[in-house]
DNA sequence: TGCATTTGACCACT
DNA sequence: AGTGGTCAAATGCA
């Protein structure tokens, strides 16, 4: 299982990878007319000065080129609190799209957003569950916010997580029983520890990995994988 | 009662 | 005009 888990993480971190050279590529040579144009016009702060100056103007659809995408199984197994604030049925997709947005965002002004969304080849009984995330901006929160992230304090948790009405990237649910979570998470711990001595997850701080507490359905997915 | 989620509406972008 | 992202009131839960 262990070995499981890290092959799907290195595929993922590998395709982060790739994404991110291919991504700085294109801001290099600027390639795509239509981006550059959008470059250039946001780099200018005509509206971008609009959009700061009051947040009810800001752009609704966002820029390709400052988003990380990736697949997982597990799309709220990334050691960020996050709260939603939407869900949207996307065109063409059978599944919604979640929004979710920093938990900090309000204490600490953390920009950070991420979409969630179930793939659409994804719902046979023979292959997990997968989830395309794409994350939006930068964390600019203390990721520790009082916490030790980095222990086996499993029990110890966020000021959110704590609360027994944790949201969903959270919160671990009836389906399983505590102590089963608790086992699953002190694998999952391990693992992620792992990932991290390898350097290979370097888009992503790693040292922000709190304390694992995954619904059922989250451990189901990456069971199964 | 307070906090997180849900959901319809609104708005910006293409 | 259609689509995607965000807002905010309503709702649910402990």
């Amino acid at each position: 299982m262990f070995q499981n888990i890290l092959d799907c993480s290195s595929k993922a971190i590998t395709e982060l990878q790739l994404h991110h050279q291919s991504d700085a590529r294109v801001d290099d040579a600027l390639v795509d007319d239509k981006k550059r144009v959008r470059k250039i016009s946001s780099d200018d702060c005509v509206k971008e000065e609009g959009a700061t100056s009051n947040p009810n103007h800001q752009h609704k659809r966002r820029r390709s080129d400052d988003s990380v995408s990736l697949e997982t199984p597990v799309p709220h197994y990334d050691g960020r609190q996050w709260r939603k604030y939407g869900q949207k049925h996307i065109n063409k997709a059978k599944h919604p799209r979640s929004y979710y947005r920093c938990t900090y965002r309000q204490e600490q002004d953390c920009k950070a957003t991420k979409t969630v969304q179930q793939q659409d080849d994804s719902t046979g009984t023979d292959h997990p569950v997968m989830y395309t995330v794409v994350y939006h901006g930068q964390h600019t929160c203390n990721e520790n916010n009082g916490i030790d992230s980095g222990t086996d304090d499993s029990e110890t948790n966020t000021p959110s997580s704590s609360d027994s009405r944790s949201s969903i990237s959270t919160a671990c649910t009836d389906l399983y029983d505590h102590q089963t979570s608790l086992n699953d998470n002190k694998l999952l711990e391990k693992s992620a520890d792992m990932i991290t001595k390898n350097c290979m997850y370097e888009p992503f701080d790693m040292t922000a990995f709190a304390p694992l507490d995954l619904d059922s359905w989250e451990l189901d997915a990456l069971l199964r994988f």
